[in-house]
DNA sequence: CAATTTTGATAGTAATACTATTATTTTTGT
DNA sequence: ACAAAAATAATAGTATTACTATCAAAATTG
């Protein structure tokens, strides 16, 4: 079974998914975008890595802006399916929230069935380079195009999910985006700047944060 | 009265507060980082601004990396010196704290003496750029450099606050940063992603929910 | 006021981020 | 199987960026 990840089309020229090469583009610039970084990272070094040439490449995506927005959105839209496996047939309302928040906060279990083989890569991508995609002057029109439609549909549908369980509390979006954003964050700090985290403890310190605040924000 | 911010003295060749035309670097940059971005941002431009040169600006920064660097420490340095201020002669530990909270999350107050003229647009330079500066292949060694010492100093005294009031708290340096960093990330959201935050109400809903989040985590 | 430092003016270089052109290869419909 | 269409490779070229270098003029300083 395949499962077919929705990027908005918007981001690409030649949908990347549909050609071999289009296929090896992404595979091999998720590996060179974490080694390189996204600042070294160039059309022309892709091309070698791939045998092939800059005109090429550039005739899938408009430039490495681009590029990197859709392997964010790819991304988000990978979670996304996992927020739905994770809260489908869960009948209590607290389960589905702290299983979204496992989602969303937690490292994905590469072992699982069904787990997608891209996801921790990308997620490296996420937590060192999205905020030079999203911190631009293009973001507003990247936005009115949907590129981060995606990322909206997750907050959108954990805060409901916070707005049902508590109706009174008045920041549920501004608390699920924090969540997520502060995960990616922490992560980044505790490999670089480890005395702005608390990394110390054997589980999962970033998750267990996350759950915490939300026990004692909503008050479970 | 003036009051003299630390920079680190490694992010600069030449320092541009000793001479007229290195504050005039300071005070058209700040300007122009604004106005631009750090991508559109160059040098040269910032010559013209200044009827110099671009071999000029080079003699007082490395390179707008490095520039940007020094805005970003300088605001750090800024909120340094008013978290000591809203502190100092306050007798009580949770006082101490939520005025911390307020500095660190609110919004400036241009009116109030002794305020920064600056602060404001270097707060604005932080929230839309410093993520570029931070997330770079080279972080480890700015690090070493002593390049976030300032940040680290203004997480690490709030966060023996947040020790001193709830010793057995296990995340208190997680979540002095987590509220830094989502303080300025949920204003750019509020300006450019609004569906991901929550700003509806009359109130700094910014600062509103960072005080809710030390209240209801702390059990205060 | 002579010596030193700083700045201005100008030139130059390697790399980046593309665009354009044309030949060759691959894919596709029949 | 093969002609037509599409995709790719190879190559060249351009404007901009991010610097470095040189040297004369101006400003500062002891």
């Amino acid at each position: 079974m395949n499962i077919s990840i929705q990027v908005s089309s918007t981001l690409y020229l030649k949908d990347p998914t549909s050609s071999e090469i289009g296929l090896k583009i992404l595979r091999e610039g998720i590996q060179l975008m974490q080694d390189l970084g996204f600042e070294a990272f160039t059309f022309k070094k892709l091309a070698q890595n791939i045998q092939s040439t800059e005109a090429t490449i550039y005739r899938y995506f408009e430039n490495k802006h681009n590029f990197l927005l859709y392997l964010i959105n790819w991304y988000w839209g990978i979670l996304s399916y996992r927020l739905m496996l994770a809260t489908a047939n869960v009948p209590d309302l607290k389960q589905q929230l702290s299983n979204s928040i496992s989602v969303l906060t937690g490292l994905p279990d590469p072992s699982q069935l069904g787990s997608i083989e891209e996801e921790m890569q990308l997620k490296q991508i996420v937590i060192q380079e999205s905020g030079k995609a999203l911190h631009t002057k293009m973001v507003d029109d990247e936005n009115q195009n949907g590129i981060y439609l995606n990322y909206k549909h997750i907050v959108s549908t954990v805060s409901e999910l916070v707005k049902k369980i508590d109706p009174s509390f008045p920041y549920p979006e501004m608390l699920i985006s924090n969540l997520i954003e502060n995960a990616n964050q922490q992560r980044f700090f505790s490999v670089h700047l480890p005395r702005l985290t608390n990394t110390s403890s054997a589980d999962d310190a970033v998750e267990s944060f996350s759950h915490l605040i939300i026990q004692k924000v909503l008050q479970l």
